[in-house]
DNA sequence: CCTTGTATATTCTAGCTTGTATAATTTCTG
DNA sequence: CAGAAATTATACAAGCTAGAATATACAAGG
């Protein structure tokens, strides 16, 4: 679903070649969402198969494979705002694998568990930074549209939030409160 | 990875069959996780498969179809702790298909997207009327491990965090900082 | 009593995604 | 200048999931 509806979404603007999808969802993409090449070259054949873009052109640069453009159509429009507008309203239940570690928590020693958290703790307090830093480059930049900074934001509120639970539960295990 | 896990967690405790652990993960762990039939009928045949499962019974009640009932193996024991171990290792980035749609924002009119997000606030606060009620509930019983509250404890704050962003991208929209 | 819905239990299939391998060339780097 | 990395695409296996299909049992309802 994802992965139909970034690649209708860049062909929108302009039309491109798998190669450059993948750069494009790289580049600009890469901290919110990541899809392989298979996958890239898969959905193009069948949006091609369902006449939601058009292979327009095989370019040739030097004796480089020759790329094959792809060109949005206008069922491909239709297409791309439907998804997006399906995307939007969904609220997507998030599942955490450390959820269901914590239903067999009983199968490891505590104090391993303790050291996982503290790890955790850790990892997140580096993500934190990473995502801050991230975030005051594109913020300097003029150019970066603003809305860039709420896509940052999101990110660093869960992170955060992670975070804070993170936090909470070993306080809880360390005071004895769990068993 | 998660169905194997799942599986061999439950595993660990006692035999069971197929149809057996779909129920279980609906009614304890249907908030945090769900895996279709076809999943874990696919899971049993692998993990026995690779020895980590063994099929010890073909019981049948009545006229009912036969149950397969599995059974841990001491390799598939170990297999459980190491997935348990890896799993809780691992910091998962959860990516948000919201995200994907803030890059092509652009393609909506401003009016409908604030709709969406006004849609999503209310969902939001529903789900965190939801989960409050469901923890308070199990809150009061007294059997109830007090884990199970951490891990409650770890949607509410997500949901929470997501909702404070929610309400501020639209403020932020609203008050005209983004175009 | 016959129908309908729901619970029990499993199997199958189609479709999507990932990962890896392969290929041929070109550009970067030390 | 050698070797590493990047460019572009295809192909295939393997894994996973959703959803439908199949078949029986049983309770409720008209």
């Amino acid at each position: 679903m994802t992965v139909r509806l970034v690649i209708l979404g860049l062909l929108h603007k302009r039309p491109l070649y798998g190669y450059e999808i993948k750069q494009i969802i790289e580049e600009h993409m890469g901290d919110w969402t990541s899809i392989a090449f298979g996958s890239i070259y898969f959905a193009l054949d069948k949006l091609a198969d369902e006449k939601f873009i058009d292979k327009v052109d095989v370019e040739q640069e030097g004796k480089r494979p020759s790329r094959s453009v792809y060109q949005i159509s206008d069922t491909g429009r239709e297409e791309f705002l439907r998804l997006l507008r399906e995307s939007w309203q969904q609220v997507e239940r998030q599942y955490f694998s450390i959820d269901i570690c914590l239903f067999f928590l009983e199968a490891l020693p505590l104090d391993e568990v303790k050291n996982f958290l503290r790890l955790r703790q850790k990892t997140l307090q580096t993500m934190l930074g990473y995502i801050q830093s991230h975030r005051d480059e594109q913020m300097a930049i003029p150019e970066v549209p603003r809305l860039a900074l709420a896509i940052f934001d999101h990110t660093l509120v869960h992170t955060q939030a992670e975070l804070n639970w993170v936090t909470d539960l070993l306080q809880k295990m360390e005071s004895g409160e769990y068993p």
